[in-house]
DNA sequence: CCTGCAAGATTTGTATTACAAAACAAGGCG
DNA sequence: CGCCTTGTTTTGTAATACAAATCTTGCAGG
């Protein structure tokens, strides 16, 4: 495993911020199960070839992110997974990592259903001229695209930009979870040019709702748009553990 | 600031902890304001005289919340608020330290008013047996509470018990922002036994909803109660910087 | 004068060592 | 049997040294 110190050098990462990312995955992989001790650190220290420093700074970031916590002559115990802070970019990023992604984009999907139309409505009312520029030039930029890729990189802009434009700041970290969930269902669906593109127009309703200044317009037409989206997920699972549809019919990301 | 030191070994609390604690403080109040350059390990090692080892992982804590960015030559740059974790316990609780308390309340009800009735529909829908019996537990506590603040710690508890029984793990870190408010809300209103005990039918409305799987009736039941809740914070605030209303029409919290 | 390169200085990153503190375990003693 | 002391293990803190990164400065050359 003494890899990992020289795929750090490669990255220009810091060693520590590896280990953290590695031993961060193995947890939320469940290779360290809630509530069970981790090798103490003379065992990381061996296992990567690291000095102790490397490995307690590592330790303190997962602290930090609510995955363990430690104590003298105990360890570090891996926390409830209802306390783990799964919001965190970084954990949100091993989570999709780990866990059944289409389980995970239904879930995502569900807490926009509950935020985007609100959202947008909120947008609609409270958005500044600067906020309201971010929106239009977002949405020129879809507009413009000449491929996928393209589209999409504005399409999360676009829908960032209406989080940022609501006026309500404990909304904004939310933004990650989203773009996560856009930009991994690109890659789910592989979508084609003029695909993509159909959902054009229901973006303008939101644009034009939020620009007149219409909050209800703008729910209604957050709504429609995400309607359009669930269809590229299908149904939401109640169990976890269902099996991994690799097809089903797919139309396009929002 | 050598205080600081005896202050940690006091409360039994870890010293690179209680430096992160107030160092993440500091950010959040100001003092440091984003695109800013943090003062050097060194100096932050003669202001508590402290070893750099515990300033390094306070540091890394910080990092790991989204707070700061360090680099060799460079030092620690504060980030731009948009990238904080501002859903993190800590930070949460430093961001309610340092904001105006009714903006930050009504900024938490709106995002309760987004996500609570949906959350009950959920919780209707997939709720386990164990799941169901934490809601009743967290109920019958309050029916029982003889003081206003048992009341609330069932309160909380009962919130909770739904979010946990929506089914969506994504929905549980936000569940450190509604307990917050919550409790904060408590301690804002100052209110009576018999005044907060008005709110129970409208808690019990939810149970039942839930408990005989009707997420319509479940929704509207929540959204009656957050109607409730809401008189106890007033008018949304629409400007970032308006005055401090110190009363005003309070009510009783959820 | 401007440009580009190179040496130096500063700050974080990593390693190593040592000791302190905390918490559990075990054994002795009342 | 139970309490207390002692010992052991693991994390917590400290101190030091050096590596790596990058900004700055100054020098050389056009």
């Amino acid at each position: 495993m003494r890899k990992l110190k020289k795929a750090a050098k490669a990255r220009g990462e810091r060693l520590h911020h590896s280990l953290a990312q590695d031993i961060g995955a193995r947890i939320l992989r469940g290779e360290y199960a809630p509530g069970s001790l981790l090798p103490n650190e003379a065992e990381w220290c061996d296992v990567y070839g690291v000095s102790r420093t490397a490995v307690r700074e590592a330790i303190k970031m997962l602290a930090a992110k609510g995955l363990i916590v430690s104590r003298p002559k105990i360890g570090s115990r891996v926390r409830p997974r209802e306390v783990w802070n799964l919001l965190d970019r970084d954990v949100l990023a091993w989570y999709w990592a780990a866990s059944d992604q289409h389980h995970f984009l239904s879930n995502v999907q569900q807490m926009r259903e509950m935020l985007e139309p609100e959202v947008a409505a909120l947008a609609a009312l409270n958005h500044t001229p600067p906020q309201l520029a971010a929106i239009e030039g977002a949405y020129n930029g879809m507009v413009d695209s000449t491929n996928v890729a393209d589209w999409n990189v504005h399409d999360v802009k676009f829908h960032l930009a209406i989080l940022g434009a609501a006026g309500n700041e404990l909304l904004v970290p939310l933004g990650f979870m989203i773009e996560s969930a856009l930009s991994n269902m690109f890659e789910f669906t592989a979508s084609h040019n003029e695909d993509v593109r159909k959902a054009l127009p229901l973006h303008e309703a939101i644009l034009v709702a939020i620009r007149r200044r219409r909050p209800a317009a703008a729910r209604r037409a957050a709504r429609a748009l995400l309607e359009d989206t669930s269809g590229v997920i299908g149904e939401p699972r109640k169990s976890r553990s269902a099996a991994k549809a690799k097809s089903g019919n797919r139309k396009r990301p929002a």
